[in-house]
DNA sequence: CTGAAAGCGCTAACAT
DNA sequence: ATGTTAGCGCTTTCAG
C-alpha cells in the first residue's frame, strides 16, 4: 500500500470531519480542538500521509528552493561553498538545486533558464571563466530575481556579491615574494575576461609598483585557470633571456602545474625557482605550495543569508561583502637565507 | 513589471480567448488552429509568460526531481557521479537535489526524509561509512520510492546497484604487489561496515591465498577511510618485528595519508615500502601512486538510466550492474629490478 | 471550534 | 477548432 496516495481528503472521510478541520490540526493549532487534533495527527500516521508540498508551494506562490550555477564542483572550492550554502538555507527549509556550467556559458545560460523554469526563488551565482552572460543576468535583475554573486563576479552588474580582497591578497603575495629576495617575478594570469584575473594581476601590478620594480610585459602571460594551462607558461618562461626566478600564478592548480612542469625540467623548487598559487587547495598544500586560502565555507554562508534576505524582502540595497583570506607561507616560496644551494 | 504574475488567464482574457485554447496553443498542438496558437505564442512572449510548473505538477502527479544522498562532495569522486547523473537526468527534463550527509547517518536520515518530503520521484544513494539507516531505507523498499545504489551500498537490501568488482580489483592490485616481489603486504582497512571495505579486504585474502602466502592478522588493520587517519596506521605497522614492506590502503586518501607520513620519516616509496591505493584520485595521481580508477562519470549515467527506467515502470526487477574499472601502476609500487638502492 | 466554498495555475475530458 | 467544466491537494476566508 503505497502511502503516497493519502490526502488530507483521506483523513477527513475516515474521521467524519471536513477537510479544513484536518488541515487545520496538522498545520498550526489556532481555532482547533485539542482532541481533534489529537484525533487528526493519529489517523495521519496510521495512514502514513505525507502533505502534498507541491499543492502547498501553488497556494503560497513559492517553493523553498534556491539555485545554485558554479563553473565546477570537482575541486573542493565550491563543494565547500555549496555545504555552506546548505547549512543554512535548509535550516530555513530550503532546498538547493546545484548545476554545474562545466565552464561553459552556453551551459551556463542553460542551467539558469532551468532553475528559473523551477521558480526557484533565488539564484547564487559564480560565473563562468569567459562571463558571457551579461544580458541574461541583467534580465533576471530587471526581473527582481533575488541574487547573488560569489568569488568570480561581474562587476558591472548592479547585484550582491560576496568575495575576498583579491587585489590586495595577489599584492601580499608578490610583496612576500619580493622580500624572500626573489627578483624577477612572473606572472600567469587566468582568463582575461574573469573578475579575479583582473584583480590578481592589479595586485601583482601594485607590489612591484610598491617596491620600485619596473614592469616587464613579457613577464606575464595568460594563460588561463587550469592545470594543464600551465605548461605553456612554463614553455614560454624558461626560455626568456632573463628567466625568473618567481613565478606567482593566478591560481593553485596552475602552480602546481607549474611545479610539476618546473620539477620535470630538473630544477628545483624554490631555488631555481619560487611558486605561488591562490585559493589554496589539498593538493597545494600536500606539495607545500605558498598560497592565499579563501573562506569558502564563509562565502557560502554569508552569501546564503544575503539571498534569503532578499527573498523576504525584495528592496533592500545591494551589497557587497568582501571577506578576509590568509596568506600561507610553505617552502615553494623561502627567503634566500633558507634555501638549500 | 514583474514578469512572475501572468498566467494563462491572462493570455487568454488579452486575445478573448479560454484558458483551455491558450493551454492547447501553448502545449502540444493537436486540435488548435495554426494563426490562433501563433497569436497565443506571440501574446505570451509579449507578456513575458513563464508557466507554473508547480501547477502542472500538482496535476500530473510528478515534479521532474529526483534526489541524491552522496556521504560527501569535497573530492572528486562524488562529483564526478553527480555529473554523470545529472548528464543523463537532465536530458529527461528533470532536475536534481543534491545532499551530502558529511558521512553522518543521521544526516543521512535527515536528508532522505527532506527528499522525501520534497517529493522527489527517485533518490540515487551512496551510503556513510557507518551504514546505519537500514530501517529507512527498508520502508523506502516498501514504499515503492525509486532507488538506485551506488559505489557505498547496503548488500542486505534488495535494491538496484551500480558498483565495481571491488573485490577483484583488490586483488588484481594485491597481485600486482605480490608479483613486484614484496614478501610482507599490510592492508590499511576502512570503517568495517562499509561494503567497499568487506570486499576490497576480501579481495586481499584472495590474493595472498591465490600466491600460497599465509595470512597474517597483524598486518591487518582497520583506519576507516580519512587521510588524517593514515597516520594511525603507520605509527602500528612501522614497528611490527616483520615490517611490511608494502601497503594495500582501502583508498588514495588513505595512501596518500601513507606516502606523506612514510616520507617524513624519511622512509622511500618504494624502495623502503610500496604503497597502494584504490579510487584514483587526482592527488593520488600527481604522487604517482598505483591505484584503481573507477568510472566515475560512467557510474553516474548508469545509475540515473536504472533510475529513469524504475521510475518509468516500477515493476522492473532489481539488478546489480558491475562496472569495469582499471590498475594504474605508478612509482609507488615497482617491481624489484626497477627500484633505486 | 468546525464546515462550506473559493481558488492557487494548469490540464484534460467532455461538449459544441 | 474552441469553450466549459471539473479537479489536482491544499489553505484560507467567511459563515455558523
Amino acid at each position: 500500500m503505497p502511502s503516497s496516495k493519502i490526502t488530507i481528503k483521506e483523513i477527513a472521510s475516515a474521521l467524519g470531519l471536513s477537510i479544513a478541520t484536518v488541515s487545520r490540526a496538522l498545520n498550526g493549532s489556532y481555532d482547533i480542538h485539542l482532541e481533534t487534533k489529537e484525533k487528526v495527527l493519529a489517523k495521519a500516521r496510521e495512514l502514513h500521509y505525507k502533505p502534498n508540498i507541491q499543492a502547498r508551494n501553488l497556494l503560497k506562490r513559492r517553493n523553498n528552493m534556491i539555485g545554485v550555477v558554479v563553473p565546477e564542483f570537482i575541486t573542493f572550492f565550491f563543494p565547500e561553498i555549496i555545504i555552506g550554502i546548505q547549512e543554512v538555507v535548509n535550516k530555513h527549509g530550503y532546498q538547493v538545486l546545484i548545476c554545474q556550467s562545466n565552464e561553459s556559458s552556453s551551459l551556463e545560460r542553460k542551467n539558469v533558464e532551468m532553475l528559473e523554469d523551477s521558480m526557484v526563488e533565488g539564484l547564487i551565482v559564480s560565473v563562468t571563466k569567459d562571463s558571457k552572460n551579461m544580458d541574461l543576468y541583467e534580465r533576471l535583475v530587471q526581473d527582481r530575481m533575488p541574487m547573488v554573486f560569489v568569488n568570480r563576479v561581474l562587476p558591472q552588474l548592479n547585484v550582491n556579491q560576496v568575495v575576498i580582497d583579491d587585489r590586495k591578497w595577489a599584492f601580499q603575495t608578490v610583496e612576500h615574494l619580493i622580500k624572500c629576495g626573489y627578483k624577477c617575478i612572473a606572472h600567469l594570469a587566468g582568463n582575461p575576461d574573469l573578475s579575479v584575473t583582473k584583480e590578481r594581476l592589479h595586485g601583482y601590478l601594485d607590489a612591484l609598483a610598491a617596491y620600485g620594480i619596473p614592469v616587464q610585459e613579457q613577464l606575464i602571460m595568460y594563460v588561463g585557470i587550469q592545470q594543464e594551462r600551465a605548461k605553456d607558461g612554463i614553455d614560454y618562461l624558461m626560455v626568456l633571456k632573463e628567466r625568473p626566478d618567481a613565478i606567482f600564478a593566478v591560481n593553485d592548480p596552475v602552480a602546481v602545474g607549474c611545479m610539476l612542469e618546473l620539477r620535470k625540467r630538473g630544477l628545483r623548487i624554490p631555488e631555481d625557482v619560487a611558486v605561488a598559487g591562490f585559493s589554496e587547495s589539498p593538493i597545494g598544500k600536500i606539495m607545500e605550495l605558498t598560497s592565499v586560502s579563501q573562506p569558502t565555507f564563509e562565502i557560502g554562508k554569508i552569501a546564503a543569508e544575503m539571498l534569503l534576505k532578499q527573498i523576504a524582502n525584495n528592496d533592500l540595497p545591494v551589497e557587497t561583502v568582501v571577506l578576509e583570506a590568509k596568506l600561507n607561507i610553505r617552502n615553494s616560496t623561502l627567503p634566500l637565507n633558507k634555501r638549500a644551494h
